[in-house]
DNA sequence: GTCGCTGCAAAGTCTTTGCAGAGAG
DNA sequence: CTCTCTGCAAAGACTTTGCAGCGAC
């Protein structure tokens, strides 16, 4: 699971993200361990918005053979998210969610009737933020913009 | 308690959502108690954006002889959230926020050394969201926006 | 070898629920 | 009077922590 010999796009941007995470454990005098490895590769190779919960359960169902421990899992997204390297969002319900922040910025559309989340970017948003920020004499750091809705697909089921 | 005889425009305000939430309770088959009413009042009169647990201390302190319990504080939030009168906000800090839903649409820009939360409105920024919202095909219900920074003060703080 | 990491289980938080008595309508 | 509410305490859900053995470096 170390290495990989093709080397695809996807891969290769794998790869940096990897010895991202390597060199950033390195410098912390900390070290790289299976679980750690087999989060992040999860956290990477799945499109969706991740529980800790959910990502414990992902885990094991692919490499049970490690046993990988719910805490662990908890453990190193407390880790990442130190670092910078993933992002927690907090929706109304209760638990977070975490993706990969090696992404580009993007913000966030909830559908209230599946679930689903919808990444989106647009830069007018974007720029509008910065402008607000500056006249309420904030340092802006981050932000976050999550739209509630119904997606396309829950709206034809309802029609049907 | 129960009744103002003065009517400052302040009090107008309350009383209206005071009846609203009355109405409420009645159309439900639900009682209205003190307990209720102390909790519509306080979120009412604080600025803050509370935490179930905040206000229930602030209940404790105003009106110690109802004993309310913290169980009571959040029953109360779940019917009001639910009925649309309290809106939550969670954060990345775990836990959930409370703000009285009956105020204007606004979006918050909070300050990520002293923890506090300002409002603000942008026309330009809401005009954005709904167009965005029907490129994606969604029909919107809600959205939320969240700017992190360090406000004016702390900046000042830092300096000195 | 050393010292951090891991799984397990126990301990914490925060929130919800069951129950019997209190109180609104 | 009836049926909902309430406070209390117990139970739940989700996270964090302590510890002894394991494993990366």
């Amino acid at each position: 699971m170390n290495t990989y010999t093709d080397f695809t796009e996807r891969t290769v941007e794998y790869n940096k993200l990897l010895s991202d995470f390597k060199q950033l454990l390195k410098i912390n005098g900390l070290k790289f361990t299976i679980q750690r490895e087999v989060i992040l590769e999860m956290l990477y190779n799945s499109d969706e918005h991740l529980t800790p919960e959910a990502l414990h359960h992902l885990i094991q169902e692919k490499h049970p053979e490690l046993g990988t421990g719910i805490a662990t899992v908890y453990r190193t997204l407390s880790l990442l998210e130190d670092s910078e390297m993933v992002t927690s969002l907090s929706f109304g319900a209760q638990g977070k969610k975490y993706e990969l922040g090696a992404k580009d910025h993007h913000d966030h559309i909830i559908c209230t009737t599946c679930g689903s989340i919808t990444e989106f970017v647009d830069e007018a948003l974007e720029q509008r933020q910065k402008m607000i920020t500056q006249e309420l004499g904030f340092v802006m750091q981050d932000h976050s913009m999550q739209i509630y809705g119904v997606c396309k697909n829950c709206q034809d089921q309802t029609k049907k």
